[in-house]
DNA sequence: CGAAAAATTTAGATATAACTAAAAATATAT
DNA sequence: ATATATTTTTAGTTATATCTAAATTTTTCG
């Protein structure tokens, strides 16, 4: 089918288109994608030319419903995967995301509804990330991010932006695990840090790890 | 560490070299790899000066000590992926050699070896081969092919030479499996086909088909 | 042995997916 | 609005892994 670069700039495209609304810009994928503009561009034109992406010069691109359905074929076999390798390896979620980079690249499509069967199903995946179904339908997940509540809020930590084992690591190391209940009890006004209570300890985060954590039931 | 090209030279020139005792040629590696000689002389020039084999102009290969533990890893995850395939997924022997083609070149010591945890360290694979233990140790698994028995002697079925999905299916079709106890009942002078006997039932099959059946316990 | 056949290597080309440096288009700011 | 800065594209290069066709070496056989 597309080849494994093909697969990761879909990924990439569809997870900034999503978080964006809008064009998605050469730059903004090549700093994502960890390359250079120009190799974005050589790229865009071969998705362009596949039917996965619409592109006009100079004006960035958006996936096209064959873009955003492949993109979310390879997005569930990353989840399923990082799924497998946590309830059945006994891996721990900083660990699973490198390996899944590669997993998700297998061909076949009776490999991935076998594990999907086998896993019974999962909605979420470690990281709190919804898992595409076979037809690339996902459960909303409705979160808010930290970083947009009030003093005084408080929900239920479900999710994460990043799932970098830089990031996670982060939070086993404060003690922050999903499912937590988290308050925030101040905002700093001079650089954004957030105060926040779990039920076990006080701690500060600052603006850019607030911006990383999403919450459910805000209240 | 090695690509994916360079990870299934070696193991095409591993079971060569196996099946053969002396020195692999050019031509052989190509007609196994399905590739070209030029191309196999370009691998071979590159897997020497990363000293996995041992090359000289016109005179074949084999491998050095770091090429046959570099296969033989490489044949461990195939076979461990191939056992996970069966055992966990429920696919059929005759399905998972091709996608156990592409897990294998996943990248990560600690999955291997927790998926092997996982399997509980499986000895044989689906197809009878011997799985190598982290170290490169199999135990040995004496066998005979059908091919070299004599009229009246008999077995038990636990290996196949061949595990292409082709002739895995073929073995369908004619009833035979793992654990059959088989015997040999007649060689025709003719053609070198065999008639063979199962508990349930009789068949003939060609001599080609006989030399992939390993039988142990032979008397 | 020496010629013909077979096997192997070399030379040159192609495709993919990167890169750097330069050119072109777009955005921004005075 | 025009000059400057930024973004994006183009042109040309590199590395990997293939291929075909031609040259070379080895093997086989009369
Ligand atoms: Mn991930
Ligand atoms: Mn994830
Ligand atoms: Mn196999
Ligand atoms: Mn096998």
């Amino acid at each position: 089918m597309y080849s494994q670069a093909e697969e990761n700039y879909l990924k990439t495209i569809y997870n900034l288109e999503s978080r964006q609304g809008s064009e998605v810009s050469t730059n903004l994928i090549a700093s994502k994608a960890n390359t250079k503009a120009s190799s974005v561009t050589d790229m865009l034109k071969k998705l362009a030319a596949k039917n996965l992406v619409q592109y006009k010069k100079y004006q960035g691109v958006h996936l096209t419903e064959l873009g955003r359905k492949s993109a979310l074929k390879v997005i569930r076999k990353h989840r399923l995967w990082e799924s497998f390798l946590v309830q059945k390896l006994n891996f721990k979620w900083d660990e699973v995301h490198d390996i899944a980079e590669q997993l998700e690249h297998v061909k076949s499509e009776v490999l991935i509804e076998k594990l999907d069967a086998f896993l019974k199903y999962p909605k979420l995946d470690p990281h709190g990330d919804p898992i595409p179904d076979a037809h690339g339908r996902t459960i909303l997940n409705k979160t808010v991010v930290i970083s947009a509540m009030k003093i005084g809020s408080a929900g239920v930590f479900v999710g994460v932006r990043d799932s970098s084992s830089e990031f996670l690591q982060y939070l086993n190391k404060k003690n922050l695990a999903l499912g937590d209940r988290i308050k925030v009890i101040d905002i700093e006004p001079f650089d954004g840090s957030f105060h926040i209570e779990t039920r076990t300890h006080r701690l500060v985060i600052t603006k850019s790890v607030a911006e990383n954590l999403c919450l459910k039931n805000v209240k």
